[in-house]
DNA sequence: AGCTAGATACGTATAAGTACCTATTCGCCT
DNA sequence: AGGCGAATAGGTACTTATACGTATCTAGCT
C-alpha cells in the first residue's frame, strides 16, 4: 500500500485528483496540504511514501517545500505538478530531490505510473517535458544543470522576485541591504542573461518560475 | 440525469474533476473539451445540459466560448470555473450569460450544487465570490456592472494590454498613434484607478483581466 | 444649454531605470 | 598560483517614467 500526502492550493483540484488515485487499491491518501509550509509539517508527522506537490503554491512554494521534505524525510518520495514545461521549473524541481514530473495536461494515468514508480524508487517525467531535459544532456552533460535549473544565479533569482512583487531598485536595495547600484547591476544582469527587456516580461517569467504569485 | 461537458485545458484537473462529478447518480459526463472551440463544437452536437467551463484556455478563452455557447445552444447552462476571484472576471462570465462561478479552491461538494443548480435554471456562486458582487448590487444596482466588469475606459485597457506585453509609453504611442503624453496620462490614469504602483502588479492585472498571456 | 467623462496634448521638474565604464573581494576549480 | 564567476559598488551620461500643472474637443446625459 502507498500512502500518499496531496498538496495542493486549489481544493476542488486537490478533492479530485486525490480521491481519484484513492479509487487505486494499492494506494491510500494519508493527507492534504494547500500550501509548502503545510505540505512540510504533515510530512514530518505522517511519513507518506509519496507526496505529490504543486510547484506554485502560496506560503512556501513546491520547490522550497520539496528541498525540505527530501532532506527530513528520507523515506518521502516527491512528484511534482505543475502547469509548466519550463525547463528551469522541472529542473529545479529534479534538483531539489523530486522524484518525477508531471504536466498538469498530463493523463490521469501518467500519474499513477509516476507514483508508482517513486514509489519503487525510480523517477519519471512527462513525454512533454522529458525530451528537452535529455537533449540537454546529450548535447552536453555536464553542463546540462546550469542551462536546465536556471540562467539565474541565487541573488539574481532574490532580486527577480522583488521586482515581479512590484518592488523598485531602492525598495529591493533597502530590503536586501545593498546599494542601490548593485541591485540595479543584477537586475541588468538578469535582463540580460533571459533576453529580456521589460518588467512586464521579466514578471511573467517570475510567475512561470513560480517566485511570486497573481496577487499584488 | 444531468448530461455535462467538462472543459478544462489541463488534461489532469478535466479528468479528475469529470469522474467525481461521474460517481454521481444523478450526473453523467458525455464529453470533454481541452479549449473553448472545443467547448463550442461539442455543445452544438451533443447539446448538454451543463457545461463546466476553466476560464482561461488557450484557443478561445472560457468567457467568449460562454458567449457563443449560451447564444447558439438555449438548453445548455455554463458554470465558470477559475483560480480568480477577481470580480471584474466573475462579472465578465455572469454578463456573458454563465450560471454559476466558482473559485478552483471551492469544496468539490459546491460544484455538484453548482451543477444542480444550473440544471434547474438558477445560479449558484462562490461565497467568496458573492459578497462583492452583492455588495455591488446593492449599493448601485444601476453601476454594478460598470464597478464589476472594469473600472478602466476601452483606451485604458489597450494601453493596459500593451504595458503588459512588455511596450514603453513610446512604444504604445507608436503603436496607438497617439502622443507619448497622452499614453503617460494614460498609464497614471489606469495605476491611479486600480490603485497600482508598479508595471509588475499591472501586469499581473492584466493577466487575470485575460487582456495577455504568460508568454513573453 | 450646461455638465461630465473620455481622449487628446503640452510644460516643467524630479525620480527611476538603462548603458556604458571600472574595480575590489571572496571562494571554487584546475 | 592563476583564473573565473558571483557579489559588491562607484562614475557618467542618457532615456523613461512619475507627478504636478493646464488646455482643447467630443459625445452623452439631464
Amino acid at each position: 500500500m502507498i500512502s500518499i500526502l496531496m498538496a495542493d492550493d486549489h481544493t476542488l483540484v486537490r478533492q479530485s485528483v486525490a480521491s481519484m488515485l484513492a479509487n487505486e487499491k494499492d494506494i491510500q491518501i494519508v493527507g492534504e496540504a494547500a500550501n509548502g509550509r503545510e505540505a512540510l509539517s504533515l510530512c514530518r508527522s505522517l511519513r507518506p511514501d509519496v507526496v505529490v506537490m504543486d510547484v506554485s503554491m502560496p506560503d512556501m512554494n513546491g520547490i522550497e517545500a520539496t528541498e525540505r521534505i527530501v532532506a527530513e524525510c528520507p523515506g518521502t518520495k516527491v512528484v511534482g505538478l505543475s502547469m509548466h514545461a519550463d525547463s528551469a521549473f522541472v529542473a529545479r524541481m529534479l534538483k531539489v530531490g523530486a522524484s518525477g514530473y508531471l504536466l498538469k495536461n498530463s493523463a490521469l494515468n501518467e500519474l499513477k505510473v509516476a507514483v508508482r514508480e517513486a514509489y519503487a524508487g525510480r523517477s519519471y517525467l512527462s513525454p512533454a517535458v522529458t525530451g528537452q531535459i535529455l537533449e540537454s544532456y546529450v548535447r552536453n552533460p555536464d553542463k546540462a544543470k546550469e542551462i536546465s535549473i536556471s540562467r539565474l544565479t541565487l541573488r539574481e533569482r532574490e532580486v527577480l522576485q522583488l521586482l515581479a512583487e512590484g518592488c523598485s531598485s531602492k525598495e529591493i536595495a533597502d530590503h536586501l541591504s545593498l546599494s542601490v547600484r548593485t541591485v540595479e547591476h543584477h537586475r541588468r544582469q538578469i535582463m540580460k542573461s533571459l533576453g529580456i527587456k521589460s518588467v512586464a516580461s521579466l514578471t511573467k517569467y517570475a510567475i512561470r518560475l513560480g517566485l511570486t504569485s497573481l496577487e499584488f
